[in-house]
DNA sequence: GTTAAAATGTTTAGCGTTAAACAAAATACG
DNA sequence: CGTATTTTGTTTAACGCTAAACATTTTAAC
């Protein structure tokens, strides 16, 4: 059983399956959006698999990569500000910051200014961790992006940024409030 | 509180963020990467919001339309072929299964040739049901789409093409059994 | 034929997530 | 001030999934 043809991943096959008992259905939408779907798929086990070598899942990556990025600082983010930043709800960010503190790679502790909210720091493990992976992770990245040179990566990125730019800007039945 | 800036998305923000705090790194990768997968969330929320509108869940579909491609008839499949097609364990497949033998949709019974073995197949509400979602599916990707003409849509199936061939390729730590 | 091995699905325990309920603290309003 | 409203984060129940254990049936080996 050939898992796939010679010339053509698994959404070839799918598409020949669908001509065939659907004559007459336009199927290039759905082509580009399974490729995208199983290309996002693979690439994110990948990214997994990468992320685990320094005991990190993808969600715990995010919130240490969000603290760097944020140039932050020893006072931290809020939780607010970091689901504000993920696109997961704030009870995933209480999970995913119940481990990192666990771990002892951020401290949590209540705002003194507002007591209703929660600073949330990188320890220098932490930081160092977060370093650590993201030089891992953008190996990683440079490695999956390989069959593709320069000048089709930047045609790809210029492709997925338009549709993306449409994602966000139409407020659509999808919003996410934390 | 600009949730993005006037042109650009959100990921443009955040490689900005890098930019500024770790001057000298290669972040196209990490552009490319991040709107792929973005992309695929935000594309993954609106399909699931179609499929509900006909009381089914994105994996639950996959079964159905599994068997109307494969032109199995009222044999139907049995459960290792659809775990193959799918990109789930077999464990989820029984539960896929179980919802929808639940809502009437296929029927499961035990293959009378290889007594381990189980067959699905569509019932008539079934295979309604799948070609009324599957419409509504394709003009809803068609919609997804929109915000490219036909050139750039081929291109970006060419170039997810090539990134999902070299994945599925490479054997790597990813591969997935049933 | 009998026994070992392989194939096929289901079941179980656990994971990370969501949506909604909740508790606590700050703010707005009269 | 005092009370209602809003903000902020955590907790709870449920969901769908995975990995691994399991039961059943078939095939292979001798």
């Amino acid at each position: 059983m050939a898992a796939h043809a010679d010339a053509g991943d698994s959404v070839t096959r799918i598409l020949g399956q669908w001509a065939a008992v659907r004559p007459g259905l336009d199927l290039a939408p759905m082509g580009v959006i399974g490729r995208l779907t199983r290309l996002s798929a693979s690439f994110a086990e990948e990214i997994q698999r990468v992320f685990g070598e320094y005991d990190l899942r993808t969600g715990e990556f995010d919130v240490l990569a969000t603290l760097v990025r944020s140039g932050a600082g020893p006072r931290g983010l809020t939780a607010g500000e970091l689901t504000a930043g993920a696109m997961v709800t704030s009870g995933a960010i209480t999970n995913r910051l119940d481990r990192l503190v666990a771990k002892g790679l951020v401290t949590r502790e209540i705002d003194p200014a507002n007591r209703r909210s929660v600073r949330v720091a990188l320890t220098a493990a932490g930081s160092q961790r977060a370093d650590e992976a993201l030089r891992a992770h953008l190996a990683n990245e440079e490695r999956l992006l390989a069959p593709l040179d320069a000048e089709d990566r930047a045609e790809l990125d210029r492709l997925l940024a338009t549709l993306l730019r449409a994602q966000e800007e139409s407020p659509g039945p999808g919003t996410r409030s934390g």
